[in-house]
DNA sequence: TTCATAGTTCGATCGTAACCGAAGCATCGC
DNA sequence: GCGATGCTTCGGTTACGATCGAACTATGAA
């Protein structure tokens, strides 16, 4: 058979256990030097250099040259797509690299997925803004009503000036920890800027974890109430 | 890292081309034996039969023995979603098995996608629908109107009855040979049977493509007209 | 029973790719 | 200029896995 595109270039190159890593931990949104992946990768930087040389030939990855590093990203929004989406079947199949349990508790609560907010909170801020009529599930998408646009005005998003991206403005993503959606696209990614331009959490290092304080906390809860 | 599921193992499953061929053509929603996965592989069925045992270890084939057979299909359709969101993803980065052009032009027109039309015709209906306002487009997702579904039931399609299985009814899946979206879900499947039943079309041997004949033809587009 | 077909398991071969040490560039700070 | 840091390239080793021939198991036909 030699009809259709070839998926088993990306497979191999996903396949690879340091590559997958590497890619993993660039979900994470932030641009990341050679060495630092090295560290994800569980590789010394010459084995790194080679299989980033190689992801980047596949597309898969971009690199920024600035001053004597080398940041190196997700080649777009697609590739980000694509991880998780893999991320999310493989959950699915068991395919976990340690038991399930409560491993990581900081990461299943609050993470980022590229440019949006993941996890527990995510799954709940998704259900909330369903819940209050911002936003409208139809099938597989994810629709803002009237109600919503002047929801997120209040907050102070606005919601006109993100529709001018080309980028789609709702989209769901599977989150490989809850096995439920939470809110990506441009609204997505406004949604945790706006968190974390107000001080209510940041990120970590290392880690694509993201940490609220006690008061910005509170302000999320109240934002984003739960049916109970 | 070891934080998140185990894409590596998955990506590892797909990335042998001998594995990517075999899962391509059981794409084809159709089951076959370990011999035909041979041949579609380019390799001999002992080979074939390892390969064939790993995805079913990895949980992404299901076998089943009839007298001195075996058959093997896709776990399930999130199998299926992956491979076509992959075929998608390759086609897009150019990750073509050979160069573009009009190669296999009976497979660009009409093939099978799982259990569902995708090509040129499959994006034609889908597009079609919507123009009707029997679906509607929302964000990513497909939502079947009132007049869709009287519109339906007028050429036999029961959608009630479809709506009882817990699959959903519309979804939308990337089409890699014309990047644009087909109907998939329940529905979609329902469609292609009803094609398939009335006889204006049929599947080929071995191939994933689908022929319809001339009086087939003549009534899809009828039914599914375009835009001018 | 015997033969034929479908498939798996075993054993051995072979190629490829992951890996690292060492050397080579490039850029920064001094 | 110098040395230090970040990264890539080169060379050689090693290990894993894809592959196939041959032997083995299972189902069916005669």
């Amino acid at each position: 058979m030699k009809e259709g595109p070839d998926i088993a270039q990306i497979g191999a190159l996903i396949g690879d256990p340091a590559r997958a890593n590497m890619l993993a931990a660039l979900t994470g949104g932030r641009a990341l030097t050679a060495t630092e992946l090295a560290g994800v990768g569980g590789i010394t930087v010459q084995t790194a250099s080679t299989h980033l040389a190689k992801l980047e030939a596949g597309g898969l990855l971009a690199q920024r040259k600035q001053g004597r590093h080398r940041y190196f990203t997700l080649a777009d929004e697609a590739v980000a797509r694509l991880i998780e989406n893999m991320m999310g079947f493989a959950a699915g199949r068991g395919h976990l690299r340690h038991r399930p349990g409560p491993k990581e508790p900081a990461l299943r609560k609050a993470r980022i997925c590229y440019d949006h907010l993941a996890g527990d909170y995510g799954v709940r801020m998704l259900d909330s803004l369903i819940a209050s009529g911002a936003i409208e599930a139809v099938g597989e998408g994810l629709a803002l009503t009237e109600k919503g646009e002047s929801d997120l005005a209040r907050i102070g998003i606005d919601v006109g000036n993100l529709r001018s991206s080309r980028r789609p403005l709702c989209r769901s993503c599977l989150d490989w920890s809850e096995r439920r959606a939470h809110l990506a696209g441009s609204l997505g990614k406004a949604l945790l800027s706006s968190f974390l331009d107000r001080g209510w959490a940041r990120r970590t290092a290392e880690s694509r974890s993201i940490l609220f304080t006690p008061e910005g906390d509170r302000q999320f809860l109240r934002l984003f109430p739960v049916e109970v």
